[in-house]
DNA sequence: GACGAAGGTGAGAACGTTATCGCATCGGCT
DNA sequence: AGCCGATGCGATAACGTTCTCACCTTCGTC
């Protein structure tokens, strides 16, 4: 009974065992056309009987849509993009939608290779987190070729596709300015952001920042030195820090910062992984947190509440983030045409207890 | 330029633009058969200019591959799948796979569908981390329909399929006898397991869990038995508890264990979330750790260090693990066959300061 | 009783590739 | 000179569906 059959059962071998056409067959089978209760009832008893599993290849080749969207994230260690590929999967599954995951671990090359395969697998749709550098020419051929694309967490500049994520700067501006109202005048921030950004990052220069192919840490930055401008006070190179993107990364800057002639007292960092690298680096320099120094962070991750001392850090709504960006897709797939959408969510400040007035 | 041609180049229109024949045209741009330099040099040109990008659907109808590997975890929120994941997407895309994932969500009506989609979509391959009631029917179907399967974390009773994991039952064995080395006598453990199945894993008997369809947690919670019955100490049914996979979950557990009229002096957790919710139940229980209460946890988050206070946990090869389940899934589909693989990974204890020896 | 609409059916084209086969050409060998 | 294998090439079948079209039946309506 168990007849390990590599030889697939087609709407073919159906008919023929129903005693109809094929066409009818596959009208039954594909569930669309018009039959009869009695072909109807005798195809899907042959079907049955067979084991017929329908080949969606084949229905692909020919309706042209293959139900699929591919989803390309930096990095699928970050917290970030787990629970937004969370929120992605939910709502695509529900639309009968299935998902093609591609990790870039935020290489250029990488993504341009993920982009081209998702082109030549020709999924419906793309959900994309584009690198620092990313190929803007060759995303925007991709959505002109009429795939529908969304951006996640950034606008790249002169490419018309939705977007989803939140305001970056009014974020970075309102966490700064939480710091400044506690007292803190020296703040740094660790941004993860890599050596090819670090000259611009640390050149305190707002406008060229904003300039700078709109980087999500490009554009928290900005915020942060909005925000002590706007206070008065002068911008240290040395406190904004870009070598890297990994927890050790961040515990090694944390360090360094430590070391500095007059260091921060008050730390905030781009992410969850760097947030736990910063907790750790202060900890490797024997700095109290938050008596000696303060820390608030991004995104809020389940251990956030746990660690010591419990952190405050800028919430986004990470799965509806994931939810939005999938159920704009599936717009614009529905045939929404009009203007891209720049959909902004509302990240909420969470106090725990890692900032604390400066010493002194 | 900037064409928005919905009308897709195939071979056909390069085969024309480039002056040669369709089947040359097809064999110098897939890379097969044979094909003059000259002709490489047309079509490749003349593909270049139109823009040619090839149509995996049509390529995968003729080849029966579609370069896919299906991937089915149970929830990608957990820690542990997401380093499954990282490393299985490494592995395959070195290979040139791309990888379709699916969430069931511990949710075996999603599972079978998850696994009948992954069938229609004719993946060369599957991932599996079956639900704890998995349809063993089922996947044994599409094991037998040729497809090669490798299982996640669990071996399932007469399946003959390669799996990649842990010894589990070692493993909270190892775990348990720390505990009892340190001086425990009342051991608690916090499985993650659903309501279906706390009345077995609460009964204490091993013989009957480890026949329990083998899941992860009934193999881990007869290690835990066996270490308690050969130190001599009776089992408690309430010091097992299986209420839900969720980080509240667990919170509630720790609380309520903390309320027992006898309070366990130590708990063992079988994964990063439960860990986390178990630590936050005894601070909602003020209960202070490890002064009072002992916990050992499952999977070495990269927060496990920072927490307070830094847990002592089981590591587990995660990466390791979705890497060697790739390359086990790829050398099936190379045409290795022989009997199936277990591949059983080694764990590692790492000690920090959740655990103590008990109060008194 | 004629007519149109709607429901049901089947034959065959179409989707864009690769596989199969047969034919030509070209060296290098006997 | 004749033969052989290797290489290059083209015409066409094949993959398993859905789509298109034409046709037939049935039924209600004027």
């Amino acid at each position: 009974m168990a007849s390990e059959v590599r030889s697939r059962v087609t709407v073919i071998d159906v008919a023929r065992a129903a005693g109809v056409s094929v066409a009818t067959a596959a009208r039954a089978l594909g569930g669309y056309g018009s039959v009869s209760q009695a072909s109807r009832r005798k195809v899907d008893e042959a079907a049955a009987r067979l084991g017929y599993t329908p080949n969606m290849v084949a229905r692909s080749m020919i309706t042209g849509s293959t139900k699929t969207i591919g989803v390309i994230v930096a990095d699928i260690e970050n917290q970030f993009f787990q629970l937004v590929l969370r929120g992605v999967s939910r709502v695509l599954s529900e639309a009968g939608f299935d998902l093609v995951l591609a990790n870039t671990e935020e290489s250029i090359e990488v993504e341009r290779r993920s982009l081209r395969v998702m082109t030549s697998r020709r999924v419906d749709g793309l959900i994309l987190s584009p690198t620092e550098v990313a190929d803007v020419a060759q995303i925007r051929a991709v959505a002109d070729s009429g795939i529908p694309v969304v951006l996640l967490d950034r606008r790249l500049r002169g490419l018309k596709v939705d977007s989803v994520g939140i305001r970056n700067r009014a974020a970075s501006h309102e966490a700064t300015t939480y710091l400044l109202d506690r007292g803190h005048r020296q703040i740094a921030v660790v941004t993860g952001g890599g050596a090819e950004h670090a000259e611009e990052l640390r050149s305190g220069n707002v406008g060229r920042l904003r300039r700078m192919s709109a980087t999500t840490l490009g554009t928290r930055t900005a915020g942060y030195l909005e925000a002590i401008e706007a206070a008065g006070i002068a911008h240290v190179p040395d406190y904004v820090v870009a070598n890297g993107f990994r927890q050790s990364d961040a515990r090694t800057a944390a360090r360094e910062l430590m070391r500095l002639p007059q260091p921060p007292t008050a730390i905030m960092a781009f992410d969850s992984l760097l947030n736990l690298g910063v907790l750790q680096g202060l900890g490797d320099a024997g700095v109290r947190c938050p008596d000696q120094v303060s820390l608030i962070g991004f995104d809020d991750a389940p251990w956030a509440e746990v660690v010591d001392p419990p952190l405050t850090v800028i919430a986004q709504p990470t799965e509806e983030i994931g939810a939005l960006a999938a159920r704009q897709l599936l717009d614009r797939l529905g045939g929404e045409s009009g203007a891209p959408m720049n959909h902004r969510l509302p990240v909420r400040l969470i106090e725990r207890q890692s900032v604390a007035r400066p010493p002194g």
